[in-house]
DNA sequence: TTGATGTATGAATGATTGCTCATATATTCA
DNA sequence: TGAATATATGAGCAATCATTCATACATCAA
């Protein structure tokens, strides 16, 4: 009977399903953003803008990368509102443009810290 | 003289720039955590579990996709620890295995909700 | 045991993506 | 203006990845 009450929840969530999920250009826009973060280059560029903003070559000399690969890159991140950047003379400073990105950050670090307490 | 000091504490935060950096096997997982949640399916997928644990079958109605593709999705979220299984009769149920997940969507979907007010 | 149902898995394939190379654009300085 | 420096950008290529298809494995019911 009570097994009951849990099968007939059940089913009720399973017809809900679709109503409780984000319209699909917001869908669209969290997948990109996390495409985003899924790359270890980007993420490298984000670390180093978190600590201060910096210029495409300041970024391409610290990871040890073209220039031509860091600015692909930092105009994907501008293009989805990451980075905003910002002429300075001959450079071009790029900094963080959202700080809920390194809380992102570190929620994810948390989830794997803590899954390598579980083993 | 003011702008001066800038500059030194630029060259300076230059120089910590790889020491700030997360050890390279925590980012590595980091990584991969975004990579997983860079995928509309496996965000669907996600998003699905944590209204309810369901079973592979119900995944793949629910979203309308094939059996086979819902459970090779599947098996790559468990393999990153961000679900879990557990076999009823001939049924496997699935739910999230942190909440941690949707604090992240949450805090990406604000990230993306601030954006579209900017403009 | 046999048939039916639910899930997993390996191989193949088309699509996506990150980097490189070459080159264009923008700014400063002499 | 011309040379040097910093950055952006398009095309091409190799690697990665999501799905499909075929099939194997597991469980239940008769």
């Amino acid at each position: 009977m009570t097994e009951n009450n849990f099968e007939k929840e059940h089913i009720k969530s399973l017809n809900n399903l679709n109503n409780e999920i984000p319209n699909n250009d917001e869908l669209e826009a969290m997948v990109n953003v996390f495409k985003a973060f899924g790359d270890m280059t980007r993420v490298k560029i984000i670390l180093a803008l978190s600590q201060t903003p910096l210029s495409v070559g300041e970024i391409a000399d610290s990871l040890e990368m073209s220039q031509s690969s860091i600015s692909h890159q930092l105009s994907l991140l501008k293009q989805l509102n990451l980075v905003s950047s910002m002429r300075k003379g001959r450079n071009i400073h790029y900094r963080l443009s959202d700080q809920h990105i390194i809380t992102i950050f570190n929620q994810t670090k948390e989830h794997i810290v803590e899954d390598e307490n579980d083993n």
